[in-house]
Order: C-alpha cells, then sequence, then structure tokens
DNA sequence: CTTGACCCTGTAGTATGGTACAGGGATTAT
DNA sequence: ATAATCCCTGTACCATACTACAGGGTCAAG
C-alpha cells in the first residue's frame, strides 16, 4: 500500500526517472515487483538506496564501484574494514588525480610565465612554440 | 622524396596508426596527399604537429581544445595573447577540478577517520551509514 | 614469385553515464 | 468521457577518445 512508482521515487531521491530505468538495467538496482500492468512497484527504502548512489556518485566513487559497495554491504561476511578500504582505496586514487592534476597545471604556468602575453605574433608564441619544440608550419 | 608513410610517422610521433586516422576524420589533421595507390604521404611537418597534439593532451587539453589551438595558431590576426588567454582558462578549469576532487577526499577521509575498521559488521559501519542516512536494506 | 608486412575504407565496438524518443497501454483529474 | 499525465519496452543517441576488425589492395624481401 505504500509502493511508490518510478515517477515517485525519482523525485524524491532527486534523480530521473529514466536513470533509475538505467541504474536497473546496468544491475546497480534490483528489479522491483511488478503490478498488473508492469508499473513497477518501489519499497521505500528504494529512495534510500538511490540517494546512496547520488552522494557515492557526488564523492568520485564509479557506478562500478558503487556497485561493489552495495555488493559489500550485502555479504554476510563483509566487515567495516572491507568497507574502509575501498574507501581509502577511492582517496588514494583521488589523491593521483590530483597529483595528476598539479603536474599539468604547473607545466601550464610556467609557459604562460613565458609568455608575454602582448600582441606579439603567434609564432613567437613561447607555449606554442613549447609545444612545438622544431616546429613550423606547413 | 621525404615523404612517410601512416605507419612510419606513426612510430615517430608514437602514437597508433588509427589514431592518427581518427585525428584526420576528426578534422585535427590535414588530409596529406595520396601517391598512386591511394596511400597517404606525409610531410616530415606531420611527426611534429603529432607531438604537438601529443603533448597538449598530456597537459590536459582535450582535442577540442588542441583544434581550437590550432586554428589560432593558423590565424594571421592571433596574437600570443589569444594563446596565453586558452592556456589560462586552461589552468583555471584544472584548479576548479582539483578543488572538487579535494572535496570529496576531504568528505572521504572524515569518513574514514571515523570508521574503526575493524571486524565489526557492516551494517554498523559509519561510512555506509553517513552515505544511507536513514538507511536500511529490503 | 610468393609471403608477410604494410596500406586502404568503412563500420562497429569499447568504456562512462546517462538522455531522448517512438509507439504503445494505464491512470487520474476534470 | 476524455484529455493530460503517467508508465512500459526497446532502441538509438550524446560526448570523449580511441580501438578493432572485415575485406581487400600494395609493396618489399628472400
Amino acid at each position: 500500500m505504500k509502493a511508490l512508482t518510478i515517477g515517485k521515487v525519482a523525485k524524491q531521491a532527486g534523480i530521473g526517472v529514466e536513470t533509475i530505468r538505467f541504474y536497473e538495467r546496468r544491475g546497480l538496482l534490483e528489479e522491483p515487483p511488478r503490478n498488473d500492468s508492469g508499473y513497477r512497484q518501489y519499497p521505500p527504502e528504494a529512495v534510500v538506496k538511490l540517494r546512496f548512489i547520488k552522494k557515492a556518485k557526488q564523492l568520485g566513487f564509479s557506478l562500478k564501484e558503487i556497485e561493489e559497495l552495495i555488493a559489500l554491504r550485502h555479504k554476510q561476511d563483509a566487515t567495516c574494514g572491507d568497507i574502509k578500504a575501498q574507501a581509502e582505496e577511492r582517496i588514494n586514487n583521488i589523491e593521483e588525480r590530483i597529483r595528476d592534476l598539479s603536474k599539468m597545471k604547473e607545466a601550464l604556468v610556467e609557459l604562460t610565465r613565458q609568455c608575454s602575453g602582448n600582441k606579439g605574433p603567434v609564432t613567437e608564441c613561447p607555449i606554442l612554440t613549447a609545444l612545438e619544440p622544431t616546429g613550423e608550419d606547413p
């Protein structure tokens, strides 16, 4: 009697209807029971689960990782430490991405530092010549 | 007489043959002349251009941005300042990504700090309960 | 002169995370 | 009762940046 249609769930979770069906196809969300007309009948917990997915995504977890997290939660012998390990892997991953981005940034900052940024011709721009060390155009 | 086949260019630039053809389709690389058999005949400058693309990619430029950079370089009235502006936009973009990632990381670090990481049951893991605030499973 | 390495086009598939119909049936509000 | 919403499936599409064939022609070495 408290079953929700997909539209209600979508609104309450702040996610699109199509996206929910996509998550179901992906295996991220279990298939809910259907009524006589074939409409999905979601228990209220579905909203909770979708919000979980949404938050995890905001923390940078991929759908695949979220799937693993959910699977872990359902395993009887999974421990808190398993989850923590997962989160720590995520942190390491994020740190690596930050390091990569910082390297890119430093290289670019160095290039712009060398560039006067004035009205000089493009052919003399140190940014381009740095990218194209031996280069001229056809 | 110094024309290169696509395979030679690929090897010298450190890029796959298929990737070069893909760049050509994308409009990133101009179509080279062909010989009687329809083989692409690249001038040696093509290697330079591909290395340019490769380096720009390593600096985090997307193919679309690289296209813009190349177009800028070919415009008569483009200035060094135009290039610098492009690079600075890139820097801002990278900084934004770093800020986003740092936020994610901080949230995760805070969660793992709260988690004992011991053999406790998953249902009591603060990481999961934080992600799923009101939640229990079906 | 044949074999293997190279080249060609065109199409399709990969991964990621969705979004957008088309073409139909069901439900709800007026 | 009928129109406006919903819901269904299935498929195709968006961007990004490739990668992998299939099916065929060409070229160079032994």
